[in-house]
DNA sequence: GCGCATTATCGAAGCGCTTCGACGATTGTC
DNA sequence: GACAATCGTCGAAGCGCTTCGATAATGCGC
């Protein structure tokens, strides 16, 4: 492999000529800087990223923290795994994965040894260890989600109380006035995850200050929970005309299959919102109209936060992404009812 | 940060002994190792990564290049995964997450600049650029899966030949003449996938030589596509008494809703094996009796044989696990036939 | 109790890079 | 046309570690 020796001597120049003609962090003859290039080609050179390491302050490597629950939900999860790599890989920057159940460990070991820049954070809990931990190390990180009463991190995320918001105000201004939840598994919501209380937060002010009765189940996990959490909330919210997804594709379809069992038809009988969704809503078998979960976006920031704290550019802060809306027809007005007052 | 010149001085001793008692490569008299390891703990040392990669030759970070095809299953993949990073810190290794388009260029990158160890493979395709790669950058490989005609390196991957005879074998035993198959993604079959191929010619060999009857569907990829297939196979082979999926959950799941749509049950009407499955085939809605895909001994199997790679153990081979199988009472004998001969 | 192998330790070289200070060569200023 | 500022380049220090002799201390046989 070539060293930025062979480099010089090839080009008939100094090492740090070649390292400044690379870094750009001084000003190099054009003419200079070809002769360099051109042999950086034809040896093919790379920078070695140990030499790199331990010169340099950069290693030109993230973490990326996932932890997998017990209950995470796969597809979602390598989602956002994906689109922090590629994220990273725009800044010219890989990604160390740490996916383990110790999640402590690894990023304390990772920087410890130096071999990582900052760290992107996901899978956040309402009490994680991961924050103080970070904050103790010092280490640039950027958290996808908002752990409580964090204000000293970068955090990214969806504005999802005002996601809860906008989901009643759409389908109250359709006319709805009965407004079924199915939301995340309960195990989800007993681990008490800050995302769903927001939301939660945010749909019941506006259900309350706009006179709307509404019901929320969380289902269990998987395909049938979504059937039975659709049955329950009948039950419960008899005169419901619209139902909000804050939930998983697997919930999502249990629940839209019992609704075609039972031969409602969206959105004639039932309207149907899809909010926070991570999957892509248009390929269920109705699709849905939704508020997107913007994970590209979200990914996207969380990288630049990061790297913006590594090259000490500004100060952490926390981000709520607005949401946005996506027709897909699945909203409507409600029937007239049976007997108008 | 401590580093090893701290800890020698707070041990009394040169730093060569410290690095010495640490990698134990010289022996070290037990009192001062005790007293380095003491020290070694009140810093709470941990030596810089980049140092040890430049100064020794290994950097202890193993690269995953895990390309996710336009079709990929985002659930097995991230199974595959998250495997790969534990069977990877069990050997003190991390994993640098290579996923985006261009594997060929991050694995380039990682290996040429000193980044990585070795490289374990997934998502191996028929012709795939990353074989001629790592053989021509000498590169520690090891393949999940098995490219055709490759036998000069590491690969690990079911014994998919095997598993699909075992699949006829047991249907046949248990009196079923009439086999139906709904496999993967046509999209998969279309890039001529090798483990396919090997189930497929595994499966036709065992039905020619018992003179089993069979039908193959390759369905659209999704739920939908399952029920599909399902139906188009009731009528390529009326008499079929047994069904075997190579496939993953969405279309399992679209075939089992059709079949329990047509009345029919489990292993009563019809017997089921999932074969292959890299799913858990007993949190369906019905448990099948499965050949399970043996994912995590896979995973660790291909980091192992990077890692002796690493170490210059041994030479690189192809590796094929013997299938077994889970009942879950999903199969049984055929109902007698209507007109016996 | 002498030589010899073994054990325990040290010092120094060197891995490939970044970066600082130095210095000659240009350019600009009045 | 003298002086300062800037430009382009070089040499050398040093990042923290591993590893190769070298050296001192110990154990052993006879």
């Amino acid at each position: 492999m070539a060293t930025i020796t062979d480099v010089a001597q090839a080009a008939g120049v100094s090492i740090s000529t070649v390292s400044y003609a690379l870094s750009g962090k001084r000003s190099i003859a054009a003419s200079t800087r070809q002769r360099i290039m051109r042999a950086i080609d034809e040896l093919e050179y790379e920078p070695n990223a140990g030499a790199r390491m331990l010169a340099g302050a950069r290693t030109n490597i993230l973490a990326l923290s996932a932890p997998l629950g017990p209950d995470g939900h796969l597809p979602t999860h390598m989602r956002f795994v994906t689109s922090v790599v590629e994220a990273a890989r725009a800044h010219d920057y890989d990604v160390l994965l740490l996916a383990t159940d110790d999640e402590v460990s690894g990023i304390r070991r990772a920087a410890s040894r130096s071999l990582i820049d900052g760290v992107v954070i996901m899978g956040v809990a309402t009490v994680d260890e991961r924050v103080p931990l970070v904050r103790r190390l010092g280490l640039p990180s950027a958290f996808i989600g908002v752990p409580p009463g964090v204000d000293d991190m970068s955090c990214i995320d969806l504005d999802f109380d005002r996601a809860g918001r906008d989901a009643v105000a759409m389908l109250a201004d359709a006319g709805h006035t009965a407004i079924g939840v199915i939301g995340h598994p309960h195990s989800y919501v007993d681990r008490d995850t800050n995302f769903i209380r927001r939301f939660t937060h945010g749909f019941d002010e506006e259900c309350r200050a706009r006179g709307v009765r509404t019901a929320t189940q969380w289902p269990e996990i998987g395909r049938t929970g979504g059937q039975q959490a659709y049955d329950r909330l009948r039950e419960q919210l008899p005169e419901m005309t619209a139902l909000v997804f804050h939930c998983n594709e697997p919930i999502v379809e249990g629940a839209l299959r019992r609704i075609a069992q039972l031969g409602l038809s969206i959105p004639d009988d039932l309207s149907v919102l899809a909010a926070c969704a991570s999957y892509a809503a248009d390929e269920l078998e109705t699709p849905l109209s939704a508020i997107p979960l913007p994970l590209d976006e979200m990914c996207h920031s969380a990288v630049e936060n990061a790297l913006a704290l590594v090259d000490s550019l500004g100060h952490p802060q926390v981000t709520l992404i607005a949401p946005t809306y996506l027709d897909r027809g699945s909203i409507a007005a409600p029937k007239p009812a049976a007997h108008p007052a």
